[in-house]
DNA sequence: ATATCCATTTTTGTATACATTTTTAACTAA
DNA sequence: TTAGTTAAAAATGTATACAAAAATGGATAT
């Protein structure tokens, strides 16, 4: 596997400090390889929101926090409706057929809490791709690689699985009947649903 | 002068070759450094969006397109909006006192393309700050570092520099006066007008 | 007791050298 | 001619070594 998805597994999984400072040399140990993919790896989990600078030199792993769980949640929700919105007369058969194979894959057992989070985008993604909005797909693309660290509370203590797999099965059920309007008002509701559950637990975290 | 502000610079400026490779040995020469801090810079390029993969090994700056320049243009729109109608019952006169003075060095005549950007992005930030949402402005300041790419055209051919400025003025007189729907309708006009004028001409100059 | 400064140590940043991968182009066969 | 194949080249990826910067901790002065 590779190193930025194993220091994401890691992160997920709680394998790593957090609030201190990652040292570039114990990280280069611990994976086995020099400094130099190490450097590479932190810069671009730096810049997917995984890792944050702390002080003038070096990178640490930052808190989980409802605030930003409510923000890329929002946005989440109005870029995607957006999307989706601009992609809808064109989805086709094999689109939907696409959605439907990472569907399946997500069925499975023991898949890990980082490629859960790639193959619930690679879902959605299969919907908005067909709307041909690069820029939109990719800013997109970055809220749910950002939302991935969040992925630890949605499948453990909430348990929210099951119920988004449904929610899944539906949206592609109202697509298959050409029901936009319903199927725009459901991945709203998937989305902020999500979101709301999410920031709440994390609030009470945060309280209590 | 930082390699990476180097760089953009140079794009900007035309003075890197557009859609062939950008190889590393040249560029290490080129700025007098070895291929590692090249490296970095070429990847925080790459998250930014100046720079893309150019095959399977390789970087290579993306031709500007009105697609593009639409979807962050939209975004900016309805991101920016969202966040200063949540910042704008908390912007207190020491906010637009330093919004003022970004107004006051954009207003200057010798200031690189890049760092109009950047002071485009200080001005419009200031005011989005009291919202106190550092998620969703750190999305937003990445569509704007994106947007900075296109700024070539908006200071050259389009000329839009002093109804910009005009707009501005015009904003924080809005704030002053507390006149949040008037400022709200302002703000995304600004945002809406600079893309669909960038957009028509970068359409003009595909077709023609 | 606390703050400040300086030397030490630790850590990150960069250069050079080497390994691996990818590209290029020449060559062969259909 | 053209497609496929393979060997040479050029480019990227990585390791090691060194330079620069930052953090640490203790001594001193207030």
């Amino acid at each position: 596997m590779d190193i930025i998805q194993s220091i994401k597994e890691d992160i997920l999984n709680n394998h790593l400090p957090r609030g201190i400072p990652l040292r570039q040399a114990y990280l280069s140990t611990r994976y086995g390889v020099s400094r130099i993919p190490i450097r590479d790896a932190l810069q671009a989990l730096k810049s997917e929101g995984w890792l944050v600078l702390h002080g003038k030199a070096g990178v640490m792993i930052p808190d989980l926090n409802w605030q930003e769980a409510e923000d890329l949640y929002l946005m989440r929700a109005e870029l995607e409706c957006l999307l989706f919105e601009m992609a809808f007369e064109c989805i086709h058969d094999k689109d939907v057929a696409k959605a439907r194979l990472f569907l399946l894959e997500l069925d499975q057992e023991y898949v890990s809490l980082v490629s859960r989070g790639e193959l619930n985008w690679c879902f959605h993604s299969a919907l908005y791709m067909p709307a041909n909005r690069p820029t939109l797909l990719r800013v997109v693309e970055g809220l749910n690689k950002q939302a991935v660290r969040y992925l630890g509370f949605q499948f453990g203590p909430l348990g929210y699985q099951a119920k988004s797999q449904d929610q899944h099965e539906q949206l592609i059920a109202l697509i298959e009947a050409r029901d936009k309007n319903a199927a725009l008002i459901l991945l709203r509701q998937h989305i902020e649903k999500a979101g709301v559950l999410l920031t709440g637990y994390l609030k009470k975290l945060a309280s209590g």
